[in-house]
DNA sequence: ACTATTAATCGTAATATTGCGATATAATAA
DNA sequence: TTATTATATCGCAATATTACGATTAATAGT
């Protein structure tokens, strides 16, 4: 096979498990933190900060915007990427419910 | 290529890549899930209830045990899985605090 | 010892991901 | 118009992931 079976689970678990993947990569970290901290926003100075080729960060910038985690706002000759707050927002609250689920003193074996 | 430049990042980048790695899989959400309300921690029984084959169901607990978000105990002929609540705990705070970075009024485009 | 029962592992096919060079596209500048 | 600059996309090779049937291993019950 090597295909996902989504069907199989609710819109919410696919959901999450895609926001996730998106944020599942080291460099799409190191991605994020960069444009958080506004240093850079742009393809080619990430490209330059992170050491890897602007093919490659070009790529991971589109996967975050397909995930909704960014967006790109077209400035002159180049793009200004942030975060997109809403998502973000959403993502950290569904994260949050998930992960708080746990009952860390009343486990099963 | 086809790998991941692991050594261009930080530990922290990459550890919680990881961990993020092992949750972004619906089967892998609902499995979690299914532990966490304790109808069902056998590999069986979670077969059954999320509807893949036992062979896939085994695989996907082994990646959340490599990823040190479960553990398992041997009981008899079963074996019962249940949240690491240390791991847990630490996935919780790191991930709080990454996301938490973003200052949702204060955006650079 | 024999037989269920349960889980792990092996092997395999289909597909996805990662990274990069090369090229294409789009917008400004001269 | 022609360069220049910045980003996106294409095409490729290497590797990883996903799912499953079949097999193996380990324990429990008879």
């Amino acid at each position: 096979m090597g295909l996902t079976k989504t069907e199989i689970f609710t819109d919410e678990q696919n959901r999450l498990a895609v926001m996730l993947k998106a944020l599942a990569h080291p460099a799409r970290i190191a991605i994020l933190q960069q444009i958080i901290n506004a240093n850079a926003c742009i393809c080619g100075d990430l490209s330059i900060e992170l050491g890897l080729a602007q093919a490659t960060i070009s790529q991971h910038l589109k996967e975050l915007k397909t995930a909704g985690l960014i967006q790109g706002t077209i400035e002159g000759v180049s793009v200004c990427y942030c975060i997109e707050p809403k998502n973000w927002e959403m993502l950290k609250q569904q994260l949050n419910s998930f992960l708080n689920l746990v009952d860390v003193k009343a486990n099963c074996c």
